[in-house]
DNA sequence: ACAAAATGATACTAATATGGTATCTTTAAC
DNA sequence: GTTAAAGATACCATATTAGTATCATTTTGT
């Protein structure tokens, strides 16, 4: 089971070229070049980074994106949650009552600490981290 | 996302459910009553856990399964393994070269050391202790 | 012997999530 | 006004997940 899904592993990479390549405004076709991501799905995948906020489009002849997020501001988990919804690793165990005491259990504090520190390695990871 | 599919949940709702309800070889429909789980799926999944060495079935009337492994000794993952195969949390950013120094990346490294420590964490849930 | 009650084996189907395409509209530069 | 870009949106393909259906085989009890 992967941790991170095809559209976010492409977001991130983008955003990451776009660091890298370093000019003010870069056209999809730069990208598409580069990375090798199909045109319409990073297309649609940059009009969702635009919604969020993370880049900022720029239309007409000339136009492509601009990165407005300071790198070292971006988490990874930033873009998972834009593109996977939140993490949520331990959710059906305790839908229904597998377990006699659910209050207590010890397997969903388990779960719980699980997740919490998958959530708290992941938000140290920034896009400038992914840089260096 | 999910660390749990359907049928992992299931499986391991049926062996708790056989381990409290103490009887030698439990049928199905047993399971089926208190679990409220769909009978044929039921039926695919105990199977599985039949082949594994996990159950052991008994066919005929007056059939049905028994545990053959001590709770203590049937780890979470063993099931998850099992019906998800193995976890492999951190594939898919490094197939490509996202990142430009992939042999010394700190995300790499960052990545593996999570998946090591939800394994570590994972590998101590016995079903045994999901009961107490 | 035979009916009933159980699992074995296996193929099929439905629902959902994922990974895209296609198409048309709007905007901006020249 | 033409061209090259993004915006919006609907559609499609594939894979995975979840579940069904069916028939064969085995065992028990009469």
């Amino acid at each position: 089971m992967k941790l991170i899904k095809r559209d976010t592993d492409y977001a991130i990479r983008a955003l990451c070229f776009a660091v890298k390549d370093g000019r003010d405004i870069i056209p999809v076709s730069e990208l598409v070049n580069n990375l090798k991501i199909p045109r319409p799905f990073l297309r649609k995948i940059l009009q969702v980074l635009n919604k969020r906020g993370v880049l900022k489009s720029f239309r007409g002849k000339g136009g492509g994106f601009r990165l407005v997020v300071d790198p070292q501001e971006i988490l990874l988990t930033d873009i998972m949650k834009i593109f996977q919804g939140p993490l949520n690793l331990n959710e059906c165990f305790f839908k229904k009552d597998i377990c006699p005491n659910k209050k207590t259990c010890s397997l969903k504090k388990r779960l719980d600490k699980i997740e919490k520190y998958v959530l708290y390695e992941l938000d140290s990871i920034t896009l400038a981290s992914l840089l260096k």
